[in-house]
DNA sequence: CAGTGTGAACCTTTTCACAGCA
DNA sequence: TGCTGTGAAAAGGTTCACACTG
């Protein structure tokens, strides 16, 4: 199945960005008991060609059997390894505000191997308190409680004016992986991965479409994502 | 009317998704009260090359000044206009687990010219709920206050195997631009639009760079400024 | 001069087309 | 026969280099 003997080498970041979708088709299959698939109707599933499909599975040395398909068991395990899912994630959350907690709630995150465990605020008024089965810490314990855990990722939902410094925390306890959803860009050294989710950016591509179409008639609506 | 090479406006998808950045980063400068500014200065602030600025910005037929920059206010006012904020959009939240609170409590769509004006549920325990200063509606009754509203964005905080059901339900009310942070994919007809947030996703990405670190030869991987 | 505007080179990603194999 | 695997072409996006101008 896999303990890949790496096949190729470098994968490009569109195709790992595919994958947690891959995954996502490749659960829903397995769970209704299907046992094979093929890159068409995985392609359908995700909305890109077919072709694209084939293309990063064979990149990432996953093959599937000429005139019939893909294995759904087997290419889930595969592309579960390969986003290293096969193990389970600590994680980390600073900032228990809405976003905070709802993201503490979220049933997603389990599913799929991150485990929240632990949470941190500055509110003192916050501190102490019990959300999604956790006592809520001081954000200054955030080191000891990082370490602790083995936490390698933290969530960032707090204001977006105290998100670099909490950032700052973060790397210097030991985090190399964080996902901001705080409205500010944060700088980390190299060898830290930030990923940046603007949930206001989101709406504003939509309504940059939306106004189009109110202004001049384009013919084809491209429909694409 | 004609479907071929227009010379006109034709945005890049990659251009209209950093806009959000751009105005994000001008509102700041025009706060600060700085008077103008560079592509370069521009550029650092989102992660770019200046080139990149100047061709965004450029081909949206928004001119600085050689020698000098760019002003302000005026970039600010011309890029909240192609974005469509110099209106404010009507917005509804279906579903109020979590996510759907923490949403409809987000001081960054205001902020911004989203205003939600509905929240509505499937659940009767919920219905009639007070979240966020509205009340929470029956789902059933969206056609209503979706016409009443004249909204045209709804957002999807719904769990997974619902989402369809509440899409059809969105875009037979006329909404034409859909946000859905459900882990599943919606079809819609074309002329709507949909834009997927996955906040699993984001953190498998991350988990696939971190296993990445730790599995194999350090061959220094770009890790782009 | 400092910093824009832009053609051309370059790189990444997607799509096509078809050979190859169960 | 049906569907994978993959080179080759096309499209899309980014970076470079430099002419140009206030």
């Amino acid at each position: 199945m896999n303990g890949d003997p790496v096949p190729g080498r470098r994968v490009p970041d569109a195709t790992v960005a595919r994958l947690p979708l891959y995954l996502r088709a490749l659960a829903g299959m397995a769970e209704a008991g299907q046992q094979s698939t093929s890159s068409e109707e995985l392609a359908s599933a995700i909305e890109v060609n077919p072709s694209q499909v084939r293309k990063d599975l064979s990149g990432l040395g996953i093959t599937g059997r000429r005139g019939v398909g893909y294995q759904v068991s087997d290419l889930l395990g595969q592309i579960r390894s390969e986003l290293g899912l096969t193990q389970s994630w600590p994680v980390v959350i600073a900032g228990v505000g809405n976003l905070g907690q709802a993201l503490a709630n979220y049933g997603g995150f389990g599913e799929r191997g991150f485990e929240v465990v632990a949470l941190v605020d500055a509110d003192p008024a916050r501190i102490g308190e019990e959300v999604a089965g956790h006592h809520v810490r001081d954000i200054r314990e955030l080191d000891q409680s990082a370490r602790d855990l083995v936490v390698v990722i933290g969530m960032i939902c707090t204001p977006g004016p105290v998100a670099q410094e909490v950032a700052d925390r973060m790397v210097a306890c030991g985090i190399r992986s964080i996902l901001n959803f705080a409205p500010a860009l944060v700088s980390v050294p190299t060898g830290v991965r930030v990923r940046q989710v603007d949930l206001s950016v989101e709406l504003q591509i939509l309504a940059f479409y939306e106004q189009q179409q109110d202004a001049g008639d384009w013919s084809p609506a491209p429909a694409k994502r």
